[in-house]
DNA sequence: CAAATATTTCGATATATATCTAACCGTCAA
DNA sequence: TTGACGGTTAGATATATATCGAAATATTTG
């Protein structure tokens, strides 16, 4: 993971709004979480919760998905490891008389993958 | 862990500079390093690192301890360890079908945690 | 005490971002 | 097609923050 991704993921985290939504994704797995409904439970209009999702979806942490006329969003549980990983990587290396248990984050087990295709929606424009 | 906590250490971790002071001092272990040691590591003016310094150590994820005239700062992995925890609280609950793995991040098994391990890091630069 | 070194604080500026209202686009149902 | 609903985008404003140079504080040394 580049220095610049992992910005990104934290930063996109690190306001109250994003990171409350993005708990709520990670507590809904990976069916994901319509966007009027997550509006909704983070008591956020409609507008500035569609900036604060792209914003972590521009970051990787949840990916999108077009159902009929609803939007589903779900966490990125790869990407959440991926910056885990990257903030504990060569931990106390330098410390001789130290080891390290290895970084392991929250992860679906035998999860359903396929969910995540976003890009297949419906054709657009007619 | 409180929501105000996670963003306060999230968003300490979101700037370039602190993400590198602070997987420096992960690699470091409990040991810590000096202020113009880390200032000189990640190429920045003791000035502008003290604020960054001050940030990190704010949000609680590192430690400072003042040996002579030098300031030992170290990484707080239970800090880390706690905001892990929080992001990926009840991962998957509203998934019936998912079960997850659960959060454990870094962390110095057996650390000497006030030990010797500070005197072999007094360099003095001059 | 005075000088030197290590670190922090102060004041100022430039940039980024959170939020709002209003308007716009895409999908569904008569 | 029209109308309604779900979601996104645009423009504007207010607040926060990253950085710098200079001055201040603290600790050791002469």
């Amino acid at each position: 993971m580049k220095t610049e991704s992992a910005v990104a993921a934290l930063a996109a985290l690190a306001q109250d709004t994003r990171l409350a939504v993005y708990r709520l994704l990670v507590q809904q797995g990976p069916s994901g979480m319509a966007a009027g409904e997550i509006a909704a439970a983070v008591q956020t209009s409609p507008a500035t919760l569609s900036i604060h999702l792209k914003e972590l979806s521009h970051a990787g942490l949840v990916s999108s998905r077009q159902d009929g006329r609803f939007v589903f969003y779900a966490a990125n549980f790869d990407a959440m490891n991926a910056l885990i990983a990257y903030l504990t990587e060569n931990c106390c290396a330098a410390d001789c008389g130290s080891s390290c248990a290895p970084a392991v984050a929250c992860k679906p087990v035998g999860a359903q993958r396929g969910a995540r295709a976003a890009g297949k929606a419906r054709r657009t424009r007619t």
